[in-house]
DNA sequence: CTGTCCT
């Protein structure tokens, strides 16, 4: 999947276009020492290194097989359970480790890379409309404000060849038609790579995904193999991805899977969802097969994504060891340091076997980060460097925000109207995509069902469907087959959705964080996008950090909603558990804030008007970058 | 007084 403002650089860079084009199976591998035999060390980033990179396929070097270990459940027959709702997991690191000349035909078939760039150009542009993609406006970009602070921040990077992530990783950063870092980039890799932990503000889309996994493979490629003790099944990850929803942990993964191809750097993904073991009936009894999750794990794996309950579940099962964590990164932070995860996080960080603050790297990274959550965050981070790239929690002008007064019992008829507008103004009558954010699950299916029912395809996505419907859903909606998904919070943060044109916040959130997140769904890619909300009574509470933020992003407020925000008590917008009204957002680094009571509703760190800050334009690093070049890097 | 997160 590509990243989104990746497409845009994509029809400046036509240079880079023949990249992706590589096959399936052209991947040469040839086989790294192995590590059965107890080889001299070989650092991953030399292993399996073909000699050219883009060489034509050279035949599989069969090297010494010296299989560490038998598989612990054998090997899989080929037609058995493969069950197609599982997860994808298709990362085995080639020539490295059990299985290679130890299997027969499925296995060997199983035994290189698989290219994960081959399906970058399987949604093409010219399914959808070209309605949303007029009036890019770059400008937008021209002046991000940038915050740091910390003890010796270093500086940023205008260029990926200013840094020496490596010559394989380089290459799939052309793979994947990066052209230059984005500002989270160029701020973010090299704190990283000086080994600081960090908390980053940075809005979704805006390249956060390789912000932290570039330096994370980079420093992996240089440290020490994957440990495994013989006949352990045991794995000892070195780096950890921590994500709050299944399809954001496996979005991550196969991002990371580009990243690291070649690189020799090992990506597993472990979400729940599917059973771990699977069980069978062969003849007349039941065996017990471990499913691909496990056997990947076995395999070894240097990173390590996963969503917290599964992990939990193989701490306890002793299919995990956290002790060689070097890099814990959790993605959208804020969310997985709130009340609904902070326990499940806090006993995974701090009470498995992980190393401490200090001794590990950690990097929290979220477009969200309210006051009160950078203070629990702080216990997970050691002299930290706080960033804040963009106008952080907002929006950008991409996207258009309307608010409209609907009562709860108008909601569906004035839902249709818009639906009905919009597919009358689209192309060949074709509806654009169209996400809709519903408050509880039940909602969810029963609009579903009624939009389905008055001629709208419409599919859903929640956490009563099952696994494999959820991931139908969203294949169904990114391809436009069900261009209309309705949607809880599941899919409010960080899933990077291609050609939404307009969120309709049909309930809205409690919380103008989620608020922000969902909208964040659209105006991706440089490409404008229209936010639509139905507000009445059972949202006051919203009202005047709602109101706030759309005057922020210079976006006109209804003169109701401004009076809504006036009648109502100083909420700071906060729901359920927001410990803290007024200043509450994380465009700034907290640990300023000790001794100033802070600007209420103060939603964009970069604002003007507080001392003592690293605040710089980053425009001026750009050299005429994205605005003038014809280089686009669209920011969110 | 939802939703997300191992069975």
């Amino acid at each position: 999947m590509r990243t989104s403002w990746a497409d845009a650089v994509a029809n400046a860079e036509s240079s880079a276009a023949a990249a992706s084009a590589s096959p399936n199976n052209v991947a040469p591998v040839a086989v790294g020492p192995s590590r059965g035999g107890r080889a001299a060390y070989v650092p991953p980033h030399l292993r399996n290194r073909p000699p050219s990179v883009e060489s034509p396929a050279l035949p599989l070097a069969d090297g010494p097989s010296g299989a560490r270990q038998p598989p612990a459940s054998g090997a899989l027959p080929a037609g058995g359970s493969r069950w197609g709702s599982g997860p994808i997991r298709d990362v085995a690191r080639p020539g490295f480790g059990g299985g290679r000349g130890g299997g027969g035909g499925w296995h060997s078939r199983r035994e290189h890379e698989a290219n994960p760039f081959v399906n970058d150009d399987e949604t093409t542009e010219e399914v959808f409309d070209s309605q949303e993609n007029s009036g890019i406006n770059f400008d937008a970009y021209e002046d991000i404000p940038v915050e740091t602070s910390g003890d010796n921040v270093p500086p940023p990077v205008n260029t990926f060849a200013e840094i020496d992530l490596g010559d394989a990783l380089n290459e799939n950063i052309r793979r994947c038609k990066y052209v230059k870092p984005t500002p989270v980039q160029r701020y973010a890799i090299p704190i990283s790579l000086m080994g600081r932990d960090l908390m980053a503000c940075a809005q979704t889309g805006s390249g956060k995904t390789a912000a932290f996994c570039f330096p994370i493979i980079s420093g992996i490629m240089r440290g020490p193999p994957a440990q495994r003790q013989r006949g352990s099944r045991t794995a000892y990850p070195h780096a950890l991805i921590l994500s709050p929803t299944r399809e954001l942990s496996i979005q991550i993964h196969e991002e990371a899977r580009k990243f690291a191809y070649q690189t020799g750097v090992r990506v597993v993904v472990a979400y729940g969802g599917a059973p771990i073991n699977q069980q069978v009936w062969i003849s007349n009894r039941v065996e017990t097969f471990v499913v691909k999750e496990l056997r990947d794990l076995e395999r070894g794996v240097d990173i390590l994504v996963a969503t917290p309950g599964r992990l939990v579940d193989l701490l306890e099962r002793a299919r995990v060891s956290l002790q060689h964590i070097r890099y814990l990164a959790l993605d959208e932070a804020d969310r997985m340091l709130d009340m609904g995860f902070e326990p499940q996080i806090r006993r995974i960080v701090e009470q498995m076997d992980m190393p401490p603050c200090g001794q590990r790297q950690t990097m929290l990274f979220s477009a969200t980060f309210p006051k009160e959550i950078q203070r629990l965050a702080s216990d997970f981070l050691y002299n930290y460097i706080f960033l804040a790239v963009g106008r952080v929690g907002s929006s950008t002008d991409l996207i258009v925000q309307r608010v409209e007064f609907v009562l709860d019992s108008d909601k569906r008829s004035h839902l249709m109207d818009l639906l009905h507008a919009q597919r009358d103004s689209g192309a060949h009558g074709k509806q654009a995509l169209t996400l809709v954010f519903v408050e509880t699950k039940r909602g969810a299916d029963s609009l579903e069902h009624w939009l389905c029912t008055n001629g709208f395809p419409a599919t859903t996505i929640h956490g009563d469907r099952t696994q494999q419907e959820r991931e139908q859903a969203l294949r169904s909606f990114k391809s436009g087959a069900t261009p209309i998904l309705v949607a809880t919070d599941v899919a409010a943060r960080g899933l990077d959705i291609p050609h939404v044109a307009h969120v309709i916040n049909f309930d809205l959130p409690n919380d103008i964080d989620d608020y922000v997140h969902r909208i964040g769904r659209t105006g991706r890619a440089g490409k404008t996008g229209l936010a639509t909300a139905f507000f009445n009574e059972s949202n006051s509470s919203l009202a005047r950090s709602l109101s706030e933020l759309m005057q922020e992003a210079n976006q006109e407020v209804p003169q109701w909603l401004s009076r809504f925000a006036a009648t109502r008590s100083y909420g700071g917008g906060g729901g359920r558990n927001r410990r803290s009204g007024g200043a509450r957002f994380g465009g700034r680094d907290f640990r300023r804030e000790s001794f100033s009571k802070g600007g209420g509703g103060d939603y964009y760190g970069g604002g003007s008007g507080y001392g003592g800050g690293s605040y710089g334009g980053a425009s001026s690093g750009y050299g005429g970058g994205y605005g003038s070049s014809g280089v686009t890097s669209a920011w969110d």
